[in-house]
RNA sequence: GUCCCGUUCGUCUAGCCAGGCCUAGGACACCGGGUUUUCAUCCCGGCAACAGGGGUUCGAAUCCCCUACGGGAUGCCA
């Protein structure tokens, strides 16, 4: 173990961020870099707004993405605990520091943090009246992303509320503190506040850690201005994991916002993002979060899977929709898959894409059926392939019979190709105009199921 | 209002720190063509950017200043 000592430090509020997410790999990215140490931290000061369930959405969405942690909630560590509502003991003792030091006053009940500076009164434009405000020493930043960052407070600061309870600054610097955290990567949101917490380390005699302010991710400039929010598609974890995105995919999306290799890497496993990873290489600038590079990542993981693993996040996919049983035949599941998993860029999409394998009571697309319907009589059609069909035995059921048995329909009815049948043969099985390749379907579909289907139309 | 941060194709970005190798590279999206009897795949091609203005310099996307625009902070939220 190196020296570093990063961490996570969430609200829970039953949504993970995609934004939190990325601060959270970001910083696991980093401790896996330098062999360091990554925390989990829990900020649950807010009581109001924090609830069981809520951490649950927290650490399933870690578990999912694979970021675990070293130290925190489930694995303790020699800096525990690592709830900030059972640390109400570490938070007093440090109040009494401050207040030992005269830095402390109480009004309203709350304890404010005193700035050392010259005071005058101002009416402050943004509050609207007047208010006590203190010329101080400009505090450096020390920021790996964006160099030195100077700026003053120029107000007292509640650190204790006037229900006795500590504010987030206060927390957040007694934890870094005694947690002895090294490197700070957190969301520019926190660049103005950090002044704040500079005060408050060298209140406590402490040096600062290293600190890094990672870009904000904007929303899709399709969805409206600002930084992402919750409300907007795409923001949440949760989302990718109900629309069956692949947790490795989605950590690879994330990355690349707001970091790059340096060079045009873009499909990365993740050893090879953790050697390249570094905080230098850190964008200034916001992303603008864009879902369908996202979908992209995912359809490229997807498409290099081995189809047994495919098969596996594939399997509760088409279960979750009552088209397989739990314990369906694995053999019979990957070929279908196999032909499905080349054409389709999401897992999403595979019920619709596949289902009619599996069931008789798939959809009929309008669209195809009356493309279909256009080039002949069906049901003649139909017949014809049916018959043509029948002639290849059960034990000799394959793509290449079936393109020889076509290539004989063709032959008897003085046509050189068999292209005339397909389409209709591809609709009257599946009920759509577009799928995988079509003799490999026919094959996996099976005699019975094809030749019952064919049936059907032929009668129609 | 004040303070802080930022600004390269529609989007993510390379290049900037160490100025010439940049007629600015890659990816997504989009458009066109092709392959695939189907197709959402695949292949080929195309579109498209240094925010604006001043400086410094033989030379600036790269350094400096100003403006504009975007974002954030300014809470007894985190």
């Amino acid at each position: 173990m190196s020296e570093v000592r990063v961490r996570f430090a969430p609200s829970p509020t039953g949504f993970f961020h995609i934004g939190s997410a990325r601060t959270a790999l970001f910083n696991w990215l980093y401790a896996r870099h330098t062999n360091g140490t990554f925390v989990l931290r829990i900020e649950d000061t807010d009581a109001a707004r924090n609830t069981e369930e809520a951490l649950e959405v927290l650490l399933k969405g870690m578990r999912w993405l694979g970021l675990d942690w070293d130290e925190g909630p489930e694995v303790g560590g020699d800096y525990g605990p690592y709830f900030q509502s059972q640390r109400g003991d570490i938070y007093q003792e440090h109040l009494e520091k401050l207040r030992a030091a005269g830095r402390t006053y109480e009004q309203d009940g709350a304890v404010f943090f005193k700035l050392d500076g010259e005071r005058y009164t101002e009416f402050d434009e943004y509050l609207g009246k007047e208010v006590e405000k203190v010329r101080t020493a400009p505090v450096e930043i020390d920021d790996a992303i964006r160099g030195t960052v100077v700026r003053s407070e120029d107000r007292d600061f509640v650190i204790f509320r006037s229900d006795g309870s500590p504010t987030f600054h206060f927390v957040n610097v007694v934890d870094d503190i005694a947690m002895k955290i090294t490197h700070v990567i957190r969301g520019e949101d926190h660049l103005s506040n950090t002044s704040k917490h500079v005060e408050l380390f060298k209140a406590f005699g402490a040096r600062p850690p290293q600190f890094a302010h990672l870009p904000l991710i904007l929303k899709d400039p399709r969805m409206g201005k600002g930084k992402m929010s919750k409300r907007d598609r795409g923001s949440l974890i949760e989302e990718y994991q109900d629309r069956h995105y692949l947790p490795a995919a989605v950590r690879n999306a994330i990355a690349l916002l707001g970091w790059n290799p340096g060079d045009n890497r873009e499909i990365m496993e993740i050893g090879e993002i953790i050697a390249a990873f570094d905080i230098k290489d850190i964008q200034k600038g916001a992303a603008r979060f864009d879902e369908d590079k996202m979908a992209h990542v995912n359809f490229q993981y997807l498409k290099a899977l081995p189809v047994e693993t495919y098969a596996w996040f594939a399997r509760p996919v088409l279960t979750e929709k009552g088209l397989i049983p739990e314990n369906y035949s694995e053999d019979h599941l990957q070929r279908v898959l196999a032909l499905c998993q080349e054409k389709i860029t999401s897992l999403e999409a595979l019920p619709e894409f596949c289902g009619y394998f599996f069931t008789d009571d798939y959809t009929v697309d309008e669209k195809a059926r009356n493309k279909v319907f256009k080039k002949g009589d069906p049901a003649e059609l139909a017949g014809q392939v049916k018959e043509a069909l029948e002639g290849v035995p059960v034990e000799n059921w394959s793509a290449e019979s079936l393109e020889a048995a076509f290539n004989s329909l063709a032959v008897a009815h003085g046509q050189e190709k068999p292209f005339k049948w397909w389409p209709l043969t591809r609709f009257a099985v599946s009920g759509l105009s577009s799928g995988p390749d079509f003799l490999p379907m026919l094959e996996v579909l099976g005699r019975k199921t094809v030749l019952r289907r064919l049936g059907k139309l032929s009668q129609a």
